[in-house]
DNA sequence: CTGTTAGCGCTTTCAG
DNA sequence: CTGAAAGCGCTAACAG
């Protein structure tokens, strides 16, 4: 990695690497025109590329922007990614990015990188857990956190606080109202006949377990008993293997009943998030289900690959890539981030019915 | 950014700098037990991280890899993106995002900011383009980055060789089958009745272009007329311009045989990526059109977020993730790259079919 | 095995 | 307006 240096650029120019230093780069300080003209000849003849690890060392500043994600390929992950690039970008900063696949473990130690690599503020998009196996990860995470705000990094999180962060200045969390929309979204079904049922990721995660719970309390508030949960893991493959759960009682179910009343039920499933109900709904398919003929389904966030899926999608909708951006700029902007837990930033969601919820047979959507 | 020193650390630990690198850093010197001890619980008590940085600088080294890609959010990107991380992480190294939006302008300036903070690779995951208005932009990327290559930088590319590049020792191309896989799909698809038409990316978009030819040529090998050749642009919105045009055509030469025969024909389209045909299909859709009812359809790609679209869609499977883990290692293990266009790493795509091009009224998949 | 001492490449007072 | 010099934090010879 040899290239040349402000040295060599300054030598051939015939002036001192202050003045080579000031016309490269954007200093307060303007050398004279024939100078300065001077020093970009040489530099553009030397192919003098500034080494940005010196200059932030000198400057003790990185440009860096530090984002966690379970899974990039995670289309939930990718549209926040794509916000917290677009902030970054804005700001002429670059993204590191970091994949963790879920364990707070990995979750620290890409803290711990991103700390080392002095990044300028770091975003932890992964939701946050409460499981026990995950206590002692959590506690580091925390610290490592701690440790970095303190050192003058910024810190945006989604959704949740990291679990035992102190309120600490420079940390924000971007709240995500997913309690209270999955109860609207909950109120909004309602309505329908059938059974509720509700298929969430593991207990302990801290955005299943708002959806989860949002919606049992908004069928409480419509008068309808709590729904039964499916726990799975957070992703399709748990929304499939629930779904195949799902499909075998409701096979089963059907054939008791046709002998009887001839009229199937049609449960309505609430899946925690639109990968784990495109799971399911290929579950249900498999054997031989369709939707929402013989189950209606909705999901949550409102995923923008996911919409030309058929049918389409009940959800919410969540402005995925805003979050990115918004946890991407907490603390650069001049916020005051006093709360700690929660700096009040409005993300707002939209219930979003559409086809897979469609009890009516015309079809709409 | 005022994190606690190795200085300091030695200093608490009464030993010298050199010392407490050594224990700190894997050194291949490893000293005495007790003072290693002494130094790691002072650098436990300090808190300290080690400035990356600065070891960087020292080291001349950055553990960095850059990629570049159109749109991480766009399923193909993140596919790419996933695999990439994988090897980046497994060689303990992290990854740098940049966004470019395709402009060639963008990915210049990206990779000079690789550059610039000493990479050590770089995999460029958009496409190539040949347009006119990218010819001075692709110069500059190619000067870029073969200085790049010349300081010791190891770039990997997709697909096709950056336009201009010289075949310089660490740059590698991964190169991947379009042309060949297109022409297979299309002698495949060869024995379908209706009229093959083909939604394509801008003229000059290298994968694009390759893909649009090999389909060609499998036409012209299975002794059929060459297809007609829509342009859009390469993403969904393009696929869905695309469709609507079709649609309104074919809805009229619908209308219009109506009167004589009462068989409407039912067209083949092929669409250069999975993406664009799930546009397509979107647009076909607004129109009343069903697939494969009214009209077949075959992206490429398979898109693994894509795979639960109804009806499933007839494709070329690419392995996405192992063609950015390749990229990103290229030059990384003991290759060659003395060819510098193609070092013959083989990628091997499969044509998939299902059911968006079953001609047969016997529902399969 | 440990400590000293130069740098790595750039920024930034502080003089001139 | 320009130059000299002191670091930024760490590594890696080179001596003890």
């Amino acid at each position: 990695m040899a290239a040349s240096t402000l040295a060599e650029v300054a030598r051939l120019a015939g002036v001192s690497l202050a003045t080579a230093s000031r016309v490269l780069n954007g200093s307060d300080r303007k050398p004279g025109q024939d100078v300065a003209e001077r020093v970009r000849q040489a530099a553009a003849s030397l192919g003098y590329v500034p080494n940005a690890q010196a200059q932030g060392l000198a400057r003790s500043t990185s440009g860096l922007v530090g984002l966690v994600v379970h899974d990039i390929a995670d289309p939930y992950f990718a549209a926040i990614a794509r916000g917290v690039q677009a902030a970054a970008r804005e700001q002429g900063k670059m993204v590191l990015l970091a994949t963790t696949e879920g364990t707070p473990a990995d979750e620290r130690a890409a803290a711990a990188a991103f700390a080392a690599r002095r990044a300028d503020s770091i975003v932890i998009a992964g939701s946050r857990s409460i499981r026990p196996e995950d206590q002692e990860s959590n506690a580091e995470l925390a610290a490592e956190l701690d440790r970095y705000c303190r050192n003058g990094g910024r810190v945006g999180v989604l959704g949740h606080p990291i679990v035992g962060a102190a309120a600490l200045d420079g940390y924000h969390v971007v709240a995500v109202p997913n309690e209270a929309l999955a109860a609207q979204l909950a109120t909004t079904l309602a309505q329908v006949p059938g059974e509720f049922v509700i298929i969430g990721g593991p207990e302990g995660l801290l955005t299943s377990d708002d959806r989860v719970r949002g919606y049992q309390s908004g069928l409480a508030a419509a008068g309808l008993p709590p729904a039964e949960v499916l726990r799975a893991s957070f992703d399709r493959t748990g929304g499939y293997e629930a779904g195949l759960t799902l499909a075998n009682r409701i096979s089963a179910a059907r054939k008791a009943n046709k002998a009887s009343t001839g009229e199937a039920p049609r449960p309505c499933i609430f899946a925690a998030s639109d990968v784990m109900a495109i799971g399911a709904v290929a579950a249900l398919r498999s054997e031989g289900l369709r939707v929402p003929r013989d189950v209606l389904i909705a999901g949550f966030d409102d995923i923008e690959t996911l919409r030309d899926f058929r049918p389409s999608l009940s959800t919410v909708r969540l402005p995925l890539e805003k979050i990115g951006r918004l946890a991407a700029l907490a603390g650069t902007t001049g916020q005051t981030g006093a709360g700690g837990a929660d700096d009040g930033t409005a993300i707002a969601g939209q219930v979003t019915l559409r086809r897979s919820t469609q009890s009516s047979s015309a079809p709409r959507n």
